[in-house]
DNA sequence: ATGCACCTTGTAGCCACTACAAGGTCAAGC
DNA sequence: GCTTGACCTTGTAGTGGCTACAAGGTGCAT
């Protein structure tokens, strides 16, 4: 397969795929006579594991080791398990500071009741002003 | 004031306040004999509000409109809502988006009963093997 | 032969900082 | 008067994870 019809069956961009080459994730194909990158099944299955690593939002070094740990058949997947849920407390950790954002954004624009900037209660919450 | 004390006060590292020099969204204050610096009160005012917008989440373009529309103290503040609610409305997209990264992160771990990386569930979820 | 889709490389840009490196300034303590 | 140390200056490069060119080569259909 050339790097276009990897990018079709995989959902990765053909330049994310060079790029993920580039930082080594992903090793270098071997070549067409015309020094095209010519992808395997094998390829095309790491890039969907990336992928769907990355829709979870596993970060680049996660994903590295990853996609290591999932080469040792043998061994305890405790540390896949770990990995998880440091994640999954990342993940948390951002949507609570979202969500405080959003509650303190909800709560300055119900306040606004469309007058003048100089009554503008949004404005007044940002400025030094008063308060 | 010279740039940590002002930096102390506003809670905006030196570095970063060099930074909104540079970038424009501050303007350059004057400088001691010394070359040091010279900040007032009106410029730590500033940078306050740029802080305050940050940690609602406001990007820079955000701010820099909040801040130009700050200052035109008889007009309506109908913009400064809408660009409020717009970036609301980014705020909660993301949430809902790190909600079900959340969803499938807590699935996927549950799953796993901690056996070897063969029997893993969450390997088997990233990769594409059966399912 | 011409067009067009596809591929190649390399470089720069995105966002909002952050981290140096290499040097200048100033007050306190000895 | 000399050193120490906190502070300041400039400029440049790095962060993450791509994305967007630019300038050129290849392959196949018409
Ligand atoms: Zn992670
Ligand atoms: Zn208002
Ligand atoms: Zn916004
Ligand atoms: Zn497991």
């Amino acid at each position: 397969m050339r790097i276009g019809e990897v990018a079709r069956k995989t959902g990765v961009k053909a330049e994310t795929i060079r790029f993920y080459e580039r930082v080594g994730i992903l090793t270098a194909p071997s070549r067409t006579r015309s020094n095209y990158r010519d992808y395997g099944p094998a390829e095309a299955a790491r890039l969907i594991f990336i992928r769907r690593a990355r829709d979870l939002g596993f970060s680049m070094p996660d994903i590295r080791e990853l996609l290591e740990l999932s080469e040792e058949d043998d061994r305890s997947c405790a540390e896949v398990d770990s990995l998880a849920r440091a994640h999954l407390g990342q993940v948390e950790r951002k949507i609570a500071a979202l969500q405080v954002m959003r509650d303190e954004l909800s709560r300055m624009i119900a306040k606004c009741e469309q007058d003048t900037i100089s009554e503008c209660r949004i404005i007044d919450t940002l400025a030094v002003r008063d308060r």
